[in-house]
RNA sequence: GCGCGAUUAGCUCAGUGGUAGAGCGCUUGCUUCACACGCAAGAAGUCACUGGUUCGAACCCAGUAUCGCGCACCA
């Protein structure tokens, strides 16, 4: 326990501490008064680490985090988006799970029983490939010579040891995670909700198994979905080669194509029936050159399918190797012959020469080939779009084979939802592309053939066949292959819950993830919802942007430009890295990510310290400060109603989740209005023990941390959980007496404000810190130093109480500031017309009336230069007659304004001559 | 081919029809009594381009250009 409430200092020298306790050490020069008995160490910096992990434990201890489902308040709930166990912490959930954490601890302040469930995918390919890469490095083995038993408890094995880092890096954040409810898509009760859901959509005639052509990994060696392959634009080359007719010996026919490879898998040539070229020749036959010396005679076929503008117009078919050649090859009955084995080497009926080699080396040396025939007629450079592995960053292969597929359900329901407003998405734009996804939507390959994963429940016995969860008995054999991840996850907002947590929880409040996963994903996430709890998931769908690099790429492993999160959370601390991330992250588009940024977070964690730390100086907080009775000074009035306006701003974007907005609000209110404005003009009062406003001024800043400190704790809880106990802080509580159940604030304006008196309060500090402005540029025009104290002499346009005048004074870095109607300056005495009036810097060696004289001429140019454009908008009888009459009287008054100003500055000038 | 986004200060980005903004960087001054992770002042912009709507456009509409993304095609 600390001994002293009061104090922030925990961090620093004992030998100082020491010193400030006797009263006589000099803090950067000026003597520190310690408030109270105990107070020992004045850390200047805020040290993030300690706080941090401090405050976790602390949280964790009290049970913060964990959500009770017989709560009689309302329920808030997010289910994590699982990250692959074999995940580490990436900048993209740093990002992700701050968002959830700001929606989870703001739920939590105001009054609701929130669950934030954490978890983690087994992700099949992913994990197993890992693995996989392991073993043979160190034992130089493959799955294969452990068996399928033996290699699963492997990944078993690897999870339980590396499966959980993940989880430590978003502790290390300040993640809100109910710990108690973690949750894998391997679980053994979540496994058999995955195996349940199968057989329920089998019985439906939505499952089905067929032989269909797939897109396959020759690296993974599984089927994969179509949204599993990246289509990229690959340089190659074009292939033109020519075939000789049978029946026209002599007579020949010329083929373009990318894949000579596959020559030898040609069954028919194809032209289409329309084409006057070709359509004579359909009947026909013609010698497929491949492989060397068979000379089969293949049939040219009429398919509409053949585009007879690209190439030459004529299509070699190759139905074991390409989708549309399949099709075709149906149409026409044709044979299939498959010349590739799984692994994208060439099988043996591409015959004797290229058996066995890599498919792009059987590509080269089939070119070489057909030039050695002489029937290769010209290979161009070509650049077209190949499907690439997502995984393993390969070409796929279309290829023919036995797989399981679902037939979507709850299409039309989903797609509704997202239509009708029932789910929104946030930025809405991506409702048109789910929307256009689902319109498209083709039937999903759910097998994979891994290891890793949940295990097809369909059980074979000779010819017989069964689709249930458990084995029917030990004659029967269960399919070897296992589901697609994403089978599982699609169920992962309601199979993750037991039946009171669903009760309360479910439907979840709001997902927060990638627009990468909105097919993969968020929209399978819908359906299964429907199907299986009759309801939408999830009310909201936030989708964040991509985090890239300076340059603008892409985050990845292979670039090396991935910042180490955990670096930068031991250098910024967790809170400065969220913040300073929240802070450029715009709503729904990429960020290029910037470390710069996130120093900007540390320093303003840096600057709320100080701020409190400068408060607690001036003696002990109330707990729940409470503005009632006093007498408050203008600046006071002007501060509460800025931070009257932040929470209602924040409280707007919150609804529409516009994080970056909140966040820079918090940063310019506090930045801007309370510590450059309100806290400098605060200190002439505070430091004055007989001023009549110290009170109300200590109280003011009491109010606007007590606020502020709740506002900000979504953002960086760990720092302002810290601040609100150092300084003994209370307010009304949903639950447990910490900051982070701390009731939601609302407006902190006493009641007893009048909303005129407040808005001429707010106009009066306006006009006295622009006056401070004018002064301090006067200042600067003059070359004073900074830590120059001036003379100064005002000859007031309006009356001014000495409360003013001491803050003017203060923040204008004067001496001393005369107010004088009478005052008669020396000819050239520098001068600024400020809004209280004349200001005169009456500094000896300043005095030059040419050097005025110019200052003011630019001035009056400038000015006059406003007064021109207001007056000619204001000559424009279009816009008088048709503009608002608000704006058409903003305008006058700007006119007014200006017109003044310039009369005056006239004045000033004239008196120089 | 279809669709989506972006284009504003040197950089990263805010800005939903009425006087162009912030942070960083830069220049100048300051260890001024919370903070140099700081304070003060300053320079810096044809808001990509062309039209249109409007009294008025960075903002709305149409088109163009460049960059990025998605879907489809991909012999």
């Amino acid at each position: 326990m600390r001994c002293c409430r009061f104090s922030l200092a925990k961090r620093g020298s004992a030998k100082n501490a020491a010193k400030l306790h006797a009263g006589i050490i000099k803090s950067s020069g000026y003597t520190v008064k310690p408030i109270i008995d105990c107070m020992k160490e004045l850390s200047k910096a805020y040290e993030p680490r300690e706080v941090e992990s401090s405050w976790y434990q602390r949280w964790l201890d009290a049970g913060c985090f964990t959500a009770d489902p017989k709560s009689a308040k309302p329920g808030y709930s997010i289910v994590i988006p699982p990250p692959n166990v074999t995940g580490v912490l990436h900048i993209g959930h740093v990002l992700n799970n701050t968002l959830q954490d700001i929606l989870a601890r703001r739920a939590r302040m105001t009054g609701h029983e929130v669950l934030w469930l954490p978890g983690s995918d087994h992700a099949g390919i992913a994990t197993q490939t890992v693995v996989e890469r392991t073993l043979r490095k160190s034992e130089g083995k493959t799955r294969h010579d452990l068996g399928r038993e033996a290699f699963t408890e492997r990944v078993w094995e690897w999870k339980e040891k590396h499966g959980n880092i993940i989880f430590g890096q978003l502790r290390s954040l300040g993640c809100s995670l109910d710990w108690s409810r973690e949750r894998f898509t391997m679980d053994e009760d979540y496994s058999r909700r995955v195996a349940e859901v199968f057989v329920d959509l089998y019985n439906k005639g939505l499952i089905y198994r067929g032989k269909r052509m797939v897109n396959w990994c020759p690296v993974s060696l599984t089927a994969l979905s179509d949204e599993e392959v990246i289509s990229k634009p690959q340089k190659g080359l074009l292939y033109h080669f020519k075939v000789e007719i049978v029946e026209t010996p002599g007579t020949f026919l010329e083929i373009a194509t990318t894949r000579p490879e596959t020559i030898m898998g040609d069954t028919a040539l194809a032209v289409n029936p329309a084409d006057p070229r070709y359509k004579d020749l359909i009947g026909l036959h013609v010698r497929r050159a491949l492989p060397r010396g068979t000379e089969a005679a293949i049939p040219i076929i009429g398919d509409e399918a053949v585009d007879f503008e690209f190439g030459t117009g004529v299509l070699k078919v190759t139905p074991a190797h390409d989708k549309v050649d399949y099709e075709i090859g149906l149409r026409h009955n044709l044979e299939i012959i498959d010349v590739l084995n799984p692994d994208g080497t060439m099988s043996s009926a591409a015959g004797e020469e290229f058996a066995g080699l890599d498919r792009f080396a059987a590509r080269k040396l089939a070119a070489e080939t057909l030039e050695e025939l002489g029937t290769l007629v010209k290979a161009e450079p070509y650049e077209n779009n190949v499907g690439f592995s997502e995984r393993a960053d390969v070409p796929v292969e279309p290829r023919l084979s036995e797989q399981w597929f679902l037939r979507y359900p709850q299409v039309e329901t989903s797609r509704d939802a997202v239509r009708n407003g029932t789910i929104r998405f946030f930025p809405d734009r991506w409702e048109k592309v789910y929307d256009h996804w689902l319109e498209n939507i083709q039937d999903w390959c759910i097998s994979r053939q891994l290891w890793w994963g949940h295990r097809i429940p369909v059980w074979y016995r000779g010819g017989e066949m069964l689709c249930q969860v458990d084995s029917p008995g030990d004659d029967w054999t269960q399919d070897g292959d296992v589901l697609d991840t994403w089978f599982s996850s699609w169920l992962w907002p309601f199979a993750t819950m037991d039946e009171a947590t669903l009760k309360k929880f479910h439907p979840t409040s709001a997902l927060v993830t990638g627009w990468d996963i909105l097919f993969f994903w968020v929209a399978r996430m819908i359906m299964a919802g429907y199907e299986y709890e009759n309801v939408a998931p999830f009310r909201d769908v936030y989708f964040t942007g991509m985090i890239r690099d300076h340059k603008g790429r892409k985050m990845s492993k292979s670039l090396g430009n991935s910042p180490d999160t955990l670096e930068l959370i031991g250098k910024y601390g967790a809170d400065g890295l969220r913040f300073g991330l929240l802070r450029i992250a715009p709503q729904g588009a990429d960020i290029r990510f910037d470390e710069k940024q996130i120093e900007e977070g540390r320093n303003f964690g840096n600057k709320l310290w100080n701020a409190c730390r400068y408060r607690q100086m001036q003696g002990p907080s109330a707990a729940r400060p409470d503005l009632d009775g006093f007498d408050l000074p203008i600046q006071c009035l002007n501060i509460l109603g800025k931070l009257d306006a932040l929470v209602h701003k924040i409280d707007d974007a919150y609804g529409t989740y516009r994080f970056n907005e909140i966040c820079q609000g918090l940063y310019d209110f506090f930045w801007s209005d309370y510590c450059d404005w309100f806290v400098e003009a605060s200190k002439p009062a505070i430091l004055n023990a007989d001023s009549p406003d110290r009170d109300a001024i200590l109280k003011t800043m009491d109010v606007v941390l007590h606020t502020f400190l709740r506002l900000l704790h979504p953002y960086m809880p760990h720092i302002t959980e810290e601040l609100w106990e150092t300084l003994g802080f209370e307010a009304d509580s949903h639950g447990k007496n910490f900051l982070m159940y701390a009731a939601w604030p609302g407006s902190p304006l006493p009641a007893s404000i009048e909303k005129q008196a407040l808005t001429a309060a707010m106009q009066q500090t306006a006009a006295l810190y622009e006056s401070v402005y004018q002064a301090r540029n006067l200042r600067a025009e003059y070359r004073i130093a900074s830590n120059q104290k001036v003379n100064l002499v005002l000859k007031p346009s309006r009356e001014l109480n000495d409360q003013e005048m001491a803050t003017f004074s203060g923040l204008a870095g004067a001496k001393e500031c005369q107010v004088n109607s009478d005052f008669l300056p020396e000819k050239g005495t520098p001068v600024v017309l400020t809004p209280l009036g004349q200001l005169f810097m009456p500094l000896t060696g300043l005095v030059d009336p040419a050097a005025e004289r110019e200052r003011i001429s630019k001035e009056i140019d400038k000015t006059r230069d406003e007064l021109e454009k207001a007056r000619k908008k204001l000559s424009n009888s279009n816009f008088v007659d048709n503009a608002p009459p608000e704006v058409v009287a903003e305008h006058q008054q700007r006119a007014t304004d200006f017109a003044a100003r310039l009369e005056q500055l006239n004045k000033m000038r004239d008196a120089l001559d």
